[in-house]
RNA sequence: GGUCCCGUCGUCUAGCGGCCUAGGACGCCGCCCUCUCAAGGCGGUAGCGCGGGUUCAAAUCCCGUCGGGACUACCA
């Protein structure tokens, strides 16, 4: 029976705060492009921390910038969910009593809360530009680089007149406190942002549109969020996130602040954060190559987060179970390749046979072969490359050759397996094949032994190669009497004879 | 420049003051198995950035230093 220590009590107490109310994550990609293993990974952590609570994953789509969004992106992200299999309990096209959830369609509510907070004294508006900002660092002898100087705050009704008379828009920023802002970070500790070092911000255009540092924490406010878990590149925007969940709660909007987890960056080559022109952080060049929705995210969560200090294979099921946010590592995080395929490999080594040969199917599609998921070759040769394969592509590829109806040989197997030597080879085991009364894996074995390690004197590794390359077009193959034997009798001697007049007939 | 974060094998990590002559995984190397390639088995390679301090005892706590990174938009 399961006793927490005092220790994963204390824990548990530290995530879920005083009042242990439910969990609520959210999950909230702005539709830009094609899903990142980064922002995939941040779906990850998001969606195991609300199973693990039997708390809310809420999906929210915050396209607030028309210029950048698109419905393709939108879609993607849509589609790389679902793919994954990481369900949502509220958001597009699921609803729920917070919606709507996309950012564009939330208008009104930013414009109410905006209202409220200028009419509370909470925002502001501003006219600076940045040139007149820099101007007055350099006149100060500051550094120009510091950003906003906070002027603005107590301009008069007369100052904003002639502003406005000027033809200017002013921005509405919001008031930061006179203090210094603490939180504690679920990964890293407390962490403290000095009073004046962090300036008033921008949440809206003098139009009255709202950007990015009004809506994320609004609409978190606004749906009941209780834990953000999100990359550390937004470590930085937290305290302005602190000041103005304070002040929402003030016009009464939201509880106040909430609690942060600031996840390692995954970062590429060097140590840099991947980036999004990388290829390597397209979610779907690893479907696209076969990689296993389990696999990937299996991989995902060790960037950051192990499940025990002598394995790194388990199930999403068993991520749930063992996830505590708290014990995610806080450096960053190297997406390696390789590693991610060895993880891959291990989960699709365990696949059952029938789901393998099931889910290999589109793959040979892919490559213009038409298979049903229950043709008996395709059952009958799923398993002799199951452990073969990294992705589910490699096991089409080396599956193709049972399928088509011309072989199409690899030249560099060709080369080095079919040249003038492999005429006697093709010749032997021709003539003792052919003469099998059974066409059985057994039977193929015996046979091609006796005319060629036998017969000829060859090692098995100079018999076979030649042997292996007329009948898969490959060096890399399945077992090849196996493979002989579901290809059939008659196609395996018609491959063998034609790898003939492309050898022996050369000399 | 400023603010903040981070520093254990090449990489991802375990480690929460004695269980550490630092554990696992990927990679790499060697051997075994073997019709190719894998898988599997066995063995090996390699790490606490540095300097102080606290302590009987430090990879673990503190300070400093060096190094890396993120952020620094009327983008999200």
């Amino acid at each position: 029976m399961y006793a927490p220590t005092a220790r994963e009590h204390q824990r548990c107490r530290d995530i879920l705060g005083p009042t242990m109310s439910r969990v609520r994550v959210r999950f909230c990609p702005s539709p830009t492009g094609t899903p990142h293993v980064g922002l995939i990974r941040t779906a990850l952590f998001n969606w195991a921390h609300a199973r693990h609570h039997q708390g809310d994953f809420v999906f929210r789509i915050e396209d607030t910038d028309a210029q950048r969004d698109s419905v393709e992106s939108y879609e993607a992200i849509l589609d790389a969910l679902r793919w994954l299999g990481l369900d949502w309990d509220e958001g597009p096209e699921q609803g729920g009593p917070h919606g709507p959830y996309r950012q564009s369609e939330r208008g009104d509510l930013y414009r109410d809360a905006l209202g409220r907070l200028v009419q509370a004294g909470e925002v502001y508006e501003s006219y600076s530009s940045a040139e007149e900002i820099e101007a007055r660092h350099r006149a100060a002898g500051r550094d120009p680089k510091l950003g906003y100087d906070n002027a603005d705050r107590a301009l008069t009704e007369e100052q904003k007149q002639a502003f406005r008379a000027e033809g200017r828009k002013p921005v509405y920023r919001l008031r930061m406190p006179d203090r210094d802002i603490v939180f504690t970070d679920l990964i890293r500790g407390e962490i403290t942002f000095k009073q004046g070092t962090v300036p008033d911000f921008v949440l809206a255009r003098g139009d009255g549109t709202p950007l990015y540092p009004l809506t994320n924490p609004l609409d978190d406010a606004l749906m009941g969020i209780t834990h953000v878990l999100r990359g550390e590149d937004l470590l930085a925007s937290t305290p302005r996130q602190i000041a103005l969940l304070e002040a929402l709660a003030r016009v009464g909007i939201g509880e106040g602040p909430l609690t942060y987890a600031h996840l390692p960056l995954v970062t590429g080559e060097g140590s840099r954060k991947l980036s999004k022109r990388d290829p390597q952080s397209n979610l779907f060049l690893y479907r696209d190559r076969g990689f296993l929705p389990e696999g990937l995210l299996n991989y995902l969560a060790l960037l950051g987060w192990s499940i025990a200090e002598d394995r790194d294979v388990f199930s999403l099921a068993e991520m749930v179970e063992a996830f505590d946010v708290s014990r995610v590592s806080s450096n960053a995080a190297r997406f390696d390749l390789k590693k991610a395929e060895a993880i891959n490999a291990a989960h699709l080594r365990a696949l059952d046979p029938a789901d393998f040969a099931a889910r290999v199917v589109p793959y040979l599609a892919a490559i213009g072969l038409t298979v049903a998921a229950d043709d008996p070759v395709l059952t009958a040769a799923a398993p002799l490359v199951q452990e073969r394969s990294v992705v589910l592509s490699d096991a089409a590829r080396m599956l193709a050759f049972l399928f088509v109806d011309e072989l199409e040989i690899d030249p560099d197997a060709a080369a080095k397996n079919l040249g003038p030597d492999a005429g006697p080879i093709l010749d032997a085991a021709i003539k003792g094949l052919e003469s099998l009364p059974e066409w059985t894996t057994a039977a193929i074995e015996e046979s091609l032994k006796e005319s060629l390690v036998e017969g000829l004197g060859l090692k098995p590794r100079k018999a076979f190669g030649p042997i292996r390359v007329a009948i898969s077009g490959r060096t890399v193959s399945p077992p090849l009497y196996e493979s002989m034997e579901l290809l059939g009798r008659v196609v395996s001697l018609r491959r063998l004879g034609g790898a003939v007049q492309g050898s022996g007939g050369v000399v």
